[in-house]
DNA sequence: AGTCCATGGGAAATCGATTGCTCACACACA
DNA sequence: TGTGTGTGAGCAATCGATTTCCCATGGACT
């Protein structure tokens, strides 16, 4: 495959004969000795595809790209020689020049969290079907490390970027705006409504899960709330709220213990409950993992669930039916949210232009024992 | 700023002037109406830097990475010039001159396993501290799709991969090779083995949950089995016989089930197992996943756990303790693998050479209830 | 038959950095 | 004071693609 290549450098169509002599010359470093620093696999170029075909590498790049007619005859040479010399456009050259690429960025708060890894596969999938490429970066909700992974995007022409923001305000679009890059946020919302965003109605999820603590014969029904400073929090606080309002509970203060969404916090949190001198007989914790944590800090008790104190947890999880008893839920359609958000991106990066729009995607209740009182729930 | 730039132009360094003017050209017509693909954010470049600090491109070049000797007085002008701009490189311009970058691949097998996402974190805490960001590519054990990615890899000059090889032989790392691109395998084995790998050692860990169930009085123990294909589900099965034959307990054919390594595959596994018509008293499940869908079938029939069934899972996982029993599992120190991965990598991209290396890291088991049967327990 | 226009392909500029080569300048030494 | 040497900075080539601009060719129309 060398030799046919380079006897085609008599060919009648002159290229730079300085660039070939060097690029050949690179080819001997290449089979001799490895340099210090490895030579791409990239082992044809541009160049040497116009060679071979006989053709410029503009007719080349035309065939590649197909936004101009090119005379089906020189089309196909190009092919063949593509072919020929298993030639692969190079990426970063192609993003130096046209300031795009076909990767996109997805910034997620925790890697750990299953929600997050979950819709990562639904953006994966879609994104995926349209050749485009992931990167996934781990802010763990710190605004420096969001920030960063943002200003990466826009350094590398990311071509968007789907972003669970760490704080409703302290995220900076305007470098993502300024260069183009498409932005979907997901999960959480941002003060700036001006953006795609893909959401869960966290309030009606939350009032679901009250509601059904009320209806099971729970009347003291405590939170381990998430961070108010993020709209998940706060939604789902406000939402917790709601709930009991509309069974006209006391909204006592003491009955709401934070935590940071973390598990550790969820059992802290929970400790902090059942510390109280009038404990709740029921808890609604805010997200998967402080649930888990929330668990833990019961089961270090002799209490009983559901009897002794009644749980159901924002966020499904696979092993939640496993646990004994079996655990309540509200779930999220993790994978639709990202595959959503993956195709709210998408159509911004077809052209599709206009003020930001919002999809709210609804939550939904698994009843399982951990919070049926059969005793209370009778209603003889 | 954009006017102080332009004060510059006039300076006693000439730079090519119709490059100038033509970037002119570039800031007006982002400053009115965007252009139909959004240009870059890098309102800089190295040549603006270079006309501020009235030197060439060659020094501010030099200034940034420091290889050769600068005036001191010419560095500092850069510097200023550089803050003033608020210059950033181009990564990817950057890229394509060295065929270089700062970002990792790495190749795992399924998002959704917390095993691997675990992994992640570790490699991701080394990898921020040494300055790489890291690009997360989800193969999902198809031997295409990781093909695809690795591909990618080379292609986008990737520094680095981190891979969890879907089969021994199906992977092919020849292009990464030839593009001098360093690799560290993880988790399972390669049958090429002049590469450097971070592995658990499988086999010691499925010895050690025989052996347990064995001493917890447990003598007819079955196994939910991972595909032999890759070396994880083969070592794994291979200890589980071991341990057997320690004891001398018969190694009966039937008492295997093999699935994929995915939840659906335990529970048809688990209920294969429980359909013998000499069931097994115990069972070892290979993998995490397979383990939540082992006691979704067990979960189905009557049976209770340990008395009638006790079960070992490999993995250990954050609920585990929840489950009631509490599940006994066999741990993998899955943030050391990561970090460990991380750190070969970076001794390789810091100029390392050698053969391929190895290192192998011990699981750990939880003994919890259930796999401990007090009865049969007591030596009494 | 001559001119015009449409069309397709080639040459070269360009993206933004790195780096080999060259040259100027300064200093030391005879 | 003339020559040798070393150091640091600038010019320009280069990475590998895309895209603008221009020219040549061929067909249609007058």
């Amino acid at each position: 495959m060398g030799n046919r290549l380079l006897t085609h450098n008599h060919s009648f169509v002159s290229l730079s004969t300085q660039r070939s002599r060097r690029r050949r010359a690179d080819r001997g470093a290449l089979a001799s000795g490895r340099p210090a620093w490895g030579y791409s696999a990239c082992v044809a170029t541009i160049a040497d595809v116009a060679r071979l075909a006989q053709v410029s590498t503009a007719t080349v790049s035309r065939v590649i790209n197909g936004n101009t007619e090119v005379d089906p005859v020189l089309a196909d040479r190009v092919r063949v020689a593509i072919a020929e010399l298993n030639y692969r456009p190079s990426r970063v050259a192609r993003s130096l020049r046209t300031r795009r690429s076909s990767v996109l960025a997805v910034i997620i708060s925790d890697i750990r969290n299953p929600f997050f890894t979950d819709m990562v596969r639904g953006i994966e999938d879609v994104a995926y079907a349209h050749n485009y490429s992931l990167v996934l970066c781990n802010a763990e909700d710190d605004p420096a490390k969001e920030a960063d992974y943002l200003t990466l995007a826009v350094d590398e022409h990311m071509a968007g970027v789907v972003l669970a923001p760490a704080s409703p305000t302290g995220t900076d679009l305007k470098s993502l705006r300024a260069a183009g890059v498409p932005v979907v946020t997901v999960d959480r919302r941002l003060a700036d409504d001006d953006v795609d965003r893909v959401l869960i109605d966290n309030i009606g999820g939350a009032v679901t899960a009250v509601e059904h603590l009320w209806h099971s014969g729970f009347r003291r029904i405590g939170c381990v709330s998430g961070p108010v400073g993020v709209s998940t929090g706060a939604d789902r606080l406000a939402g917790y709220r709601q709930g009991l309002a509309a069974h006209q509970l006391p909204d006592d203060e003491q009955l709401v213990s934070f935590g940071d969404f973390h598990e550790e916090s969820g059992t802290r949190a929970m400790q902090e409950l059942l510390a109280l001198p009038d404990p709740p007989d029921a808890v609604f914790v805010a997200n998967n993992l402080m649930t888990l944590g929330a668990l833990d800090a019961i089961a270090a008790t002799s209490l009983r669930v559901p009897d002794d104190i009644g749980i159901v947890g924002f966020d499904d999880m696979a092993w939640a039916p496993l646990l004994r008893p079996p655990l309540t839920t509200v779930g999220q359609p993790t994978y639709d949210v990202g595959a959503e958000t993956a195709r709210m991106l998408l159509s911004r990066l077809t052209g599709y232009v206009g003020p930001g729009r919002e999809v709210v995607l609804s939550p939904q209740l698994f009843v399982r024992a951990s919070s049926t009182l059969s005793a209370r729930w009778s209603p003889a």
